[in-house]
DNA sequence: CGCTGTCTTGAAACTGCTCAACGCGTGTGG
DNA sequence: CCACACGCGTTGAGCAGTTTCAAGACAGCG
């Protein structure tokens, strides 16, 4: 659907499918090729801060690879992970609410295009692929958004670690023939805890819990393997809709 | 780009110029007047359950007056109202998330224009004003829902429903001379305890405390009177962020 | 090798939830 | 016109799940 312009600038941006030898340059249902002509490719560091505005101006981002984090901190120390961005997500300034100490970072390694809004604004008037884009990407985040308000609104501490576990492992998750899911966990405890509005310890407890059980294991910090995702999916009230979430993800480009 | 100084922000949009002699009809940010062609005006009744899609396929909704809300119910009875849709706000059924049974409904009386989204894409693709509707509306509710997103992930009882009396406040209320502010609180205890992520029973309780301390009360159930604003304010550590976001809100058309 | 940031774990304190009862306004039928 | 049921909101008492605070374990790094 999307094929290669001839309208790289600066440099060459490969922006329709990264062909992926790593497991993590997960195509992004191919970003829209005339956007590369405005593109700035900015390279991620694990913790590195994006600024969320770009020389004053309000800027644009799209998820190459990787995975970004938008967080606030109000007053009293209260913070919140508001939302992680994947591959093809996309985020504008206007998105960050005010005067609640927005900060947008990087919670893996990875390459995130970035664009004065105006100029996205400009080429979606005339480049309906483009415009398309943006509205589908939006639509899809903030229907993914409305499950993670529902955990974090209703869902118990063990139910919120079982939805997040959810996510990843289809997000990302590598199936083993055995049945299990082994995928990354890039963000750190206390992060995590952030984003499904818990306390780090208790979000300890509760996967040390898991762990007991026989579910989950973790060799290390960031790696995960869920035995059974069937018994992980009993665990979360939304594990339907997780499901259907990661499985139309792909059927997206339309 | 049009541009009318806002009065009150969640009263009728005038769809093009329509002199609004109709009692609540005036106007703030304008719906770009092409969209008109495509509307068909939705007048709904508190309550009344709004069909997510039409006639199959994807609906995008203008709310002009009046309020929405969509929510979702989880297995288990699990039940979050995930946002709140004032005029001007956009919703499309891809924000729905998939296999939640997730239901748009009415909480005032008001007129909400739908579309088909296909009309609205294409129209987009050549009208920048419509497309810069769109994009700014949607951008303004992300922002609303992550401090929306904080509030249930982070504050505790009281802070979440001063947090919500804080929103109508600066969104409905009118000021008295005293200083006292007086809104409509359209939503039922329930609906609105699903919001914020409580229970309907300590949702009482605390709005009980409030109006023992002498900051709030209400005539009725669905009228209140804030007597200190900023005693109010002092309650939620979001205060600075809703305030600037309903004195962003008119401008926001930039 | 010791430092530091991160994660884990325990015990006590507390907040918010559950469940059940009651009050109140409204609509319905005798 | 009253009796009654119903939906909705309020309130109390007891309980459960989370948070708090403080201490210990672990890994990476100078």
């Amino acid at each position: 659907m999307v094929m290669i312009s001839g309208l790289k600038t600066r440099e060459a941006l490969p922006l329709t499918i990264a062909a992926a030898s790593d497991t993590k340059e997960i195509l992004p249902g191919a970003i829209p090729a005339r956007l590369g002509a405005y593109a700035a490719t900015l390279r991620t560091r694990r913790g590195q801060s994006v600024a969320l505005s770009f020389e004053g101006s309000e800027a644009a981002f799209v998820v190459r690879s990787g995975a970004l984090m938008l967080h606030v901190t109000l007053p009293g120390g209260l913070r919140q992970v508001i939302a992680l961005y994947y591959p093809g997500d996309v985020f504008r300034t206007a998105f960050a609410p005010p005067a609640a100490s927005a900060h947008l970072s990087a919670v893996t390694a990875g390459e995130v295009l970035r664009f004065r809004w105006s100029a996205v604004a400009e080429l979606a008037a005339d480049d309906p692929e483009t415009a398309g884009y943006f509205a589908d990407a939006v639509a899809k985040q903030t229907a993914r958004q409305a499950i993670h308000m529902a955990a974090v609104g209703q869902f118990d501490c063990q139910q919120r670690v079982a939805t997040y576990l959810m996510e990843l492992a289809m997000g990302t998750g590598v199936r083993a023939p055995s049945g299990a899911v082994a995928f990354e966990m890039p963000l750190r405890r206390t992060d995590m805890a952030d984003y499904l509005g818990l306390n780090a310890d208790t979000l300890s407890r509760t996967m040390s819990r898991l762990r007991a059980s026989g579910l989950l294991s973790h060799p290390d910090r960031h790696h995960a393997i869920i035995r059974d995702l069937d018994a992980l999916a009993a665990l979360t009230p939304a594990a339907q809709s997780i499901r259907a979430l990661y499985a139309k993800t792909p059927s997206t480009t339309r």
